[in-house]
DNA sequence: CCATTTGTAACAAGGATAGTTACAGATGGA
DNA sequence: TCCATCTGTAACTATCCTTGTTACAAATGG
C-alpha cells in the first residue's frame, strides 16, 4: 500500500485549479475542499510549480492558477512531479553478497522497477487533467482506453 | 519512505527456491541471503503459500519449496499476492462534500487506480520467476518485451 | 523423547507522511 | 506610506506503517 497521498491530493487541487480557469485561487480554499491545513497545499503547489504545472502570485490578491490548459496536463506529467520513489521499494539491507541470489538479485529488481514505471508512465499519458475536470463535472468514469481497445 | 519490500524481498525468497528445485529451504538459510531475521522470512512466505505459491513442511527436517514450476509462476501472481493496496493512496481525510470538486474526486481517483494496476498487472503477466531465476544466473537484465516489440 | 523447524503473537524501533504553528517576504489597495 | 492579506518555508509534533526482535506453541523425523 502506497501510503503517499500526494498524487490524488494534486489532482484534487488541479481540477479546482482547472475549473477555476484564469481566476487566482487561495490556499485556503483548496485546503477547505481537500479537507486539511492550507500549508499542506503550499507545500504540495511548490512540486507543482517546478514542474511548470502551476503559476502563483503572492500578495493580498494572490493565489493560485494553471500554469497552462488543462488538456496540455498529462497525469503522466502529475505523477512523475509528485511521485519521487518507484513503484516498489528494494531491500532495507544489502543482500549477502556470498549467496549467488543475493549477489545478482538487485540489479534484477532494480530494472524490473524500471520495467513497472514505464508501465504506469506510459498508461498516464493517455490521460489528461482536463479528462478528470470532465469526469468530475458528469460525474462519468474516465474513460479507460485499454477497455475501450 | 516506509515503503513495502515484500514484493522485493518475495522475489528473492521465490528465486533462492527455484534455483533449489525440490529441495527444501529453512528460513533461516534464505534469511542469511536477504540479510534479515528469519521471522520476517517466514511471515513473508505465509502470504506466498496463502497464493499457491509455495509449500513448506514443519519439523526438523523441515523448510520451504515452491508449490510449482517457476515458469508457471507469473509475476503478476507475486505482485498480486504481497502488494495488498494500491498504486497509490487516496485522500486520508474525506474531501468537502459541499464542493463540487471534493464530493466528486474520490470515484474518479479510485478508478485511476483501477487503472494503473491494471496496467501493472498487464505488464507483470509477461514475466515468470524462471525468467527472474535465468536473469539472477546469467546476469544478462531480464528481457524487456515491451522494448523488444 | 528430543532436537529442530514452522507458525504466530506481541512488542520495540525506525522512518516516512501529514498536520500544525510561526514568521519572513511580497503585493495590491486605502 | 501603511497595512491587511497571501505565498513560501522552516521547525516541530503526531500518527501510521513496516520491519526487526523475542518468545513460545505445535509439528515432525530420527
Amino acid at each position: 500500500m502506497a501510503s503517499n497521498t500526494q498524487f490524488a491530493i494534486s489532482l484534487h487541487v488541479l481540477t479546482i485549479l482547472a475549473k477555476s480557469g484564469d481566476g487566482l485561487v487561495k490556499s485556503e480554499y483548496i485546503a477547505k475542499s481537500v479537507n486539511t491545513n492550507a500549508v499542506v497545499i503550499r507545500r504540495l503547489i511548490c512540486n507543482l510549480q517546478s514542474a511548470d504545472l502551476v503559476l502563483s502570485q503572492k500578495g493580498a490578491t494572490g493565489g493560485f492558477r494553471l500554469a497552462k490548459h488543462a488538456d496540455k496536463i498529462l497525469l503522466s506529467d502529475v505523477y512523475k512531479a509528485v511521485v519521487p520513489g518507484d513503484a516498489f521499494a528494494l531491500h532495507r539491507q544489502k543482500p549477502s553478497q556470498k549467496c549467488p541470489v543475493g549477489k545478482n538479485i538487485e540489479s534484477v529488481l532494480c530494472h524490473l522497477q524500471k520495467v513497472i514505471d514505464r508501465a504506469i508512465d506510459e498508461k498516464l499519458v493517455d490521460y489528461s487533467l482536463a479528462d478528470v475536470l470532465e469526469s468530475v463535472e458528469t460525474g462519468q468514469p474516465i474513460t479507460d482506453l485499454s477497455a475501450a481497445a
